[in-house]
DNA sequence: ACGCTTCTTGACAAGTCAGTACAGAACTGC
DNA sequence: GCAGTTCTGTACTGACTTGTCAAGAAGCGT
């Protein structure tokens, strides 16, 4: 019927992210966009509505992406939860929240999750965007509480600490670090702070 | 000799802060400066650098501000350091990380840490702005340390432990609540969150 | 009271921004 | 091969951006 788009649409989402990772939202324009994308400006209008469609489906894109990570990595048997949390933890405070087949950023900066990014920059002032971001936070949120409640089943944590506490608090660490560590500190540093975090985590008491 | 300033120098950039943190370094025009400082564009570039300037001199503010804080809540006597840690563990999660005479802002989402948005927003590509963002942390974390180490000299906190993973790790939850804080959770998540981190510091083992 | 220096105000110019419109290209289906 | 539809690229517009400049105001010292 008619001419088909010459683009792939994940493609150009993924790389405006990294426009917008790099430049933040404001401090992009679609010019720049543009020349990270390689389509012309007529082009995302059509597809996207503009420079705020794009942020909203690179994000939507990004949560679709971030959802599968935690799970893939979360998920299983009550025998070796605790194991899976580390393993996740030590990924995730490198920015690296995704599935473990996808290869780490070079840089820690820019791997800073980029729905933190986002929200913390306009979320204030953009409701959709606030919500995209909570929802990316909840998704994972929601699979470690779940390897918690896992890990404890089998005994490897102890049975009355809340585990929706303690997915809140390494949720936290998880998203501090994206901060902390994406300016000046060491990938050592980040390794050993999730390796406190984790070592903290309360152990059920042996009688 | 000759004509002096009109205003005052920090209550300007206190009140340049207060939009840079609602709308984002990017986000904020040198007009909307000018109407929120009630100073011309002509006063602006006088007396800092321009936009850039402006950002600089409020970071420098805040560290000012930031860097007594800490201090003044968590010096003092080796008694009583847990207690004082425990304390400002629990105002900083909620974006107060100032001195216990400073009101709580409103919005948990203006809270946070100014020095932390900013680094995330701009720091990539402006070394000035991580390097205060840096300082900002610095001093927060070794103020943190100073006080795990008291708690450990008194025998709250077992000796063991690396007071620097620690503070970096309490450090990190910190910077985190900013951003897991600021949007869609209560304040008392986030008490819970510092209260979760808090109980899980770990506690000399009484042989 | 006067001159000097600095501050302040408003306006200005050059550049950039987002979004639109239009013309041409490309592909599908027949 | 042709018609129709959609995509692509570019040029354009109006608004907004930053930084500068010059003229007037305001205080200080004498």
């Amino acid at each position: 019927m008619a001419r088909p788009r010459s683009f792939d649409r994940d493609h150009v989402l993924h790389a405006a992210e990294r426009q917008f990772r790099a430049s933040g939202y404001n401090g992009t324009s679609v010019d720049d966009i543009s020349a990270a994308t390689g389509l012309g400006r007529g082009s995302l209008y059509g597809a996207f509505d503009g420079k705020h469609g794009v942020l909203l489906e690179a994000m939507a894109g990004y949560f679709g992406r971030l959802a599968q990570g935690p799970r893939k990595m979360l998920d299983g048997p009550d025998e070796g939860a605790l194991e899976r949390l580390h393993a996740y933890l030590l990924r995730a405070v490198h920015g690296v929240p995704l599935a473990p087949d996808v290869a780490p950023a070079s840089d820690r900066a820019g791997a800073a999750c980029f729905a933190a990014k986002m929200a913390l920059e306009v979320g204030a002032s953009d409701p959709e965007v606030k919500r995209l971001a909570n929802d990316c936070f909840s998704v994972v949120r929601a699979a470690v509480a779940e390897c918690v409640r896992a890990a404890q089943r089998n005994g490897d944590l102890d049975p009355d600490a809340d585990p929706d506490d303690l997915a809140y608090l390494l949720l936290t660490v998880i998203r501090g670090s994206d901060v902390v560590g994406a300016y000046g500190h060491s990938p050592d540093r980040l390794t050993s702070i999730a390796e406190s975090a984790f070592a903290l985590l309360p152990r059920p008491r042996h009688t």
